[in-house]
DNA sequence: AGCGATGTATACTGACCGGTATAGCTACTA
DNA sequence: TAGTAGCTATACCGGTCAGTATACATCGCT
């Protein structure tokens, strides 16, 4: 998490170009050069700002999840003041808007991880923060609900939700994350 | 599918190096140079046999896609004779002993997706394969269960296969997979 | 006997990989 | 006013990328 070290405006321009060029085309597809090229910036300024390419990479996945954790957020907890019951679903409503807009490819974090097998890799606890995160949220949603067993229900909701945007990206399955919350809303009714 | 036309031993070699070097390393982190050391054979015999990369990947897949299938039906079409609600979870107990055994890294064919963005790669049939026939074949087993909806049902146990494969390679859910089928479950007996 | 298929060994191509080196410019600031 | 942070431009490093070229050995088959 955390972008403390106030980037300087070419380090920010390659941050941003960085987000579409490894999410479009994978991380070891998109070179330095590339990087450099896209961002109008020299080699020289990338590496005095960010040491290697790998710092960039666990920067990138760090920046998209914040993005993805501000706008989960931002749909459940709408100032509407819904129940929990409600919140739980809204999840899967929040997965939806953001597959469509910014995750046509699949979840960035699950893709990294396939480009990625070094366990020591630095941007590895990016990716597992991330996950950790989405099941954590849905237990905390899941539990306000009162439903028996929560931490049970939270893990097959994030089973649905993360299968959800493997169906949805492999394009196999027609309204995908629509299903998921149906059958996530089937999961939660018969455990309250 | 189909592995027709007769590998040479030189070739076969090639494909059984390729199929650990691929899951565990990620495709582009393998050059062919490596794979012909690997494999104990020389470029030159390793072109004329494949023409290139891609197809060597394409193979990969449909390799792996052909051995899954086999392991699959396997478990579900065990001589036991079980009833359909039986064989559905048995989907489950088929990934639980593939993970362990063969995919601790998650689906392959997700994984190559991630690497390789390109629609008209000569791989991505095979992985656009492998996900119907799963899909196509929850189908099957859940309309002979007679449950109401079927096509719905098995989009929902679908995510819920693809999200235990996740779960498990990035191992936030202990048992996840157990999970899953628990899950499975109950949307089938709420369907009967 | 001869040919084609299958293979080895070695060397090469041009492009790109991540990363470094040198030199010079501008703008802010102590 | 001198120093430094941030930047551009260009050239370079050894290594690897996918793919090709040349030359030669071994085998089975007709």
């Amino acid at each position: 998490m955390s972008e403390q070290p106030a980037m300087t405006p070419a380090a920010e321009r390659v941050l941003e170009v960085v987000e579409k060029l490894f999410y479009d085309n994978g991380i070891h597809a998109v070179g330095v050069d590339m990087i450099a090229a896209e961002a109008g910036v020299t080699k020289k300024t990338l590496y005095d700002r960010f040491g290697s390419k790998d710092a960039i990479v666990r920067l990138y996945l760090e920046r998209r999840d914040a993005r993805w954790r501000e706008h989960v957020t931002a749909v459940v907890e709408q100032p509407g003041r819904f129940g929990p019951r409600r919140r739980v679903l809204l999840m899967f409503d929040a997965l939806e808007s953001w597959m469509a807009a910014e995750n046509p490819r699949g979840c960035a974090f699950v893709n990294a991880l396939a480009e990625l097998p070094d366990p020591d890799h630095p941007a590895r606890p990016a990716i597992a923060s991330e996950k950790q995160w989405v099941l954590d949220y849905l237990r905390r949603l899941v539990r306000d609900t009162g439903a028996r067993n929560p931490r049970k229900l939270a893990a097959s909701l994030f089973m649905l939700f993360e299968g959800a945007a493997v169906a949805a990206s492999v394009d196999v399955v027609p309204g995908a994350v629509a299903g998921a919350r149906d059958a996530a809303r089937q999961l939660l009714d018969a455990a309250l």
